[in-house]
DNA sequence: CTTTGTCCATACTTGAAAGTATGGACAAAA
DNA sequence: TTTTGTCCATACTTTCAAGTATGGACAAAG
């Protein structure tokens, strides 16, 4: 046996340290692998599911192995601490949020007034699985409290405000307007959800048409 | 000694279990009273300033014993529990947010359109204690596991609405475009504190500017 | 000067939750 | 079939924060 064989790690807790850029976001449904037995993603997106509906200080391991039927054992073999895993969360959540963005990039062709009104749609449906849902909501408020959480959603808030902009410009506005445009969709889209969360679809239905009306105007330039 | 008179509390934690509607908001500065000591009032005021940088579960009476500068033999003289402390905060701020706005219903006769820019101003300034401010994002987030919570925001929302779409009509809109006006200033000011929070002033005149021009149409009906 | 009520400090108890130590079940390789 | 590595359960220890018990300082009233 070589060296090499002899440093494979035994644990997988000693390695990715905080490690950023790893595998993120590769295997598409990794949730159980053989038998019962979990993977790293698999706690990740229980957590997530958790975060969507608790703050982050209230996120507890024992809860969390509950509702995926195991016991703290497996959540302290699989991840070094809480810390590690509310990492593993975030570095998720902006891969993923990054590799969406790019999808939106790549099919930017077609036109762009169209676009924004499929987003809107998307962006203001009522379904929790989707950016300026209820996780995004715990995202920030956590991300008021760790600097290291604000950069990375502030990069994201930016990149999504970069691709707005540039929707806008497609759309025939000039840089300065089309990036006010961009800046009061998205404020207006995560503070509809902030205030009036726990309203009907019917509130659903008006947001979305009051959001039609204020950033999808026919006439470029238009005021 | 007449019977009233022994029977006043010697604990005043015995009394006002969750009193709503309490003597809220009438002492106006009552921070502290005679040397040192501590009020009732004072130990909301620290909560409340506590809880704009951190969020609900992440509260201490220990650590706000610390910043008032006495220790928890006086918070629990004042209050019964933790709890107890966390709704006469929100009892507080239900009484001073619709003061507020029945101050801003009083002082109503007025231009419309430039009393509606001057409450831009006020929402959209970079100051702290503000509604919209970092203390009501907190207790938005806690709105979203407390019931009870919730209850109390979206009455004072549901106030702010009703006030600011009267605004608007005044201003010479229908009412369903008047609400409409509403819920989109509200939804946008909301918004921009919760995903811009950290940006500097620039930012902030930047989104008054926005605001003034989506929010602040100058004929009336033209959409 | 004594009493009484108010406000707070100190020292404790208790429970919850993070983290650790250890062994066992199980599958795949040898 | 023995071995080896992977994933998890059980039973601990430790720490932190809520809540309690008790007494003391202090001012005002008597």
């Amino acid at each position: 046996m070589t060296a090499k064989a002899r440093v494979r790690a035994r644990k997988p807790t000693g390695k990715h340290t905080h490690s950023r850029a790893s595998v993120r976001a590769v295997r598409p449904a990794a949730t159980d692998d053989p038998q019962g037995r979990l993977t790293r993603q698999a706690w990740i997106e229980g957590a997530i599911q958790k975060l969507a509906g608790d703050s982050v200080t209230a996120l507890r391991v024992d809860e969390l192995a509950d509702d995926l039927k195991v016991t703290k054992g497996s959540f302290y073999w699989h991840f070094k601490s809480r810390e590690d895993l509310l990492a593993a969360v975030l570095d998720h959540w902006h891969g993923l949020m990054t590799q969406e963005i790019e999808a939106l990039i790549i099919a930017l062709p077609g036109d762009p007034i169209e676009r924004l009104r499929k987003l809107l749609r998307i962006a203001i449906a009522p379904r929790p699985d989707v950016p300026g849902g209820p996780f995004e909501l715990t995202l920030r408020d956590w991300a008021r409290r760790d600097p290291a959480v604000a950069k990375v959603v502030q990069e994201v808030d930016e990149a999504r405000a970069r691709f707005l902009a540039r929707l806008y410009r497609d759309a025939g506005f000039d840089a300065d307007t089309a990036q006010d445009y961009a800046i009061a969709q998205m404020a207006f889209i995560i503070g509809g959800r902030t205030a009036f969360s726990d309203d009907g679809p019917a509130a659903f239905s008006r947001r979305r048409r009051i959001a039609e009306t204020l950033f999808l105007p026919k006439r470029p330039g238009d005021q």
